[in-house]
DNA sequence: GCCAACGTTGGC
DNA sequence: GCCAACGTTGGC
């Protein structure tokens, strides 16, 4: 059982469209890094915390998990798609993605938080010039998210 | 296989 | 809208 944290621009997938659809495919991955995750290393089960991106408040958002094995994303194919990519063969698909379904919505777990929290400093999204997507999250990373989840926000000063 | 140019990500 | 960081592309 592995943890993993996925971004999600709330814009077009936000924990509450997660848990109105109860599972999403993630698809329009396009980098090689964050595939070979999904493809190598996810399975079914694993935990995911759920990043609001690109948005006024980035942070965790909620808890969700993947609910499948990684399969080609459809979205590569579609010359309709903002993820189309004319350049991969339908006969060897580059992209694939998992399907994730919701867990629970959280309380917003905010990005300054997550830097504050000394435990967390070794977080890979928190190293200096991540961008990746999709990035591994240790067990004691999980627990220690978990724990702060639970308490009460940080009283604003 | 090098590397400069370009594109994308994502916080601020 | 800026910009730093990083991945990808393509000419050589």
């Amino acid at each position: 059982m592995s943890y993993w944290l996925m971004k999600s621009e709330p814009e077009e997938c936000s924990i509450d469209d997660l848990a109105r659809l109860g599972r999403v495919p993630w698809t329009g991955v396009r980098n090689y890094q964050a595939r070979n995750f999904m493809r190598d290393d996810f399975a079914v089960g694993d935990g995911v915390l759920f990043y609001h991106s690109s948005c006024p408040q980035p942070g965790i958002a909620g808890l969700a998990e993947v609910c499948s094995a990684a399969y080609p994303d459809a979205t590569q194919f579609d010359p309709a798609s903002p993820y189309h990519d004319p350049k991969s063969d339908p006969a060897k698909p580059r992209w694939l993605h998992v399907d994730v379904s919701f867990v629970r919505k959280t309380r917003l777990l905010a990005l300054p938080e997550l830097r504050q929290t000394p435990t967390l400093a070794g977080m890979r999204l928190l190293q200096p010039g991540n961008r990746l997507s999709i990035t591994p999250v240790t067990p004691a990373e999980w627990q220690e998210i978990l724990k702060l989840l639970d308490a009460a926000s940080p009283s604003p000063r």
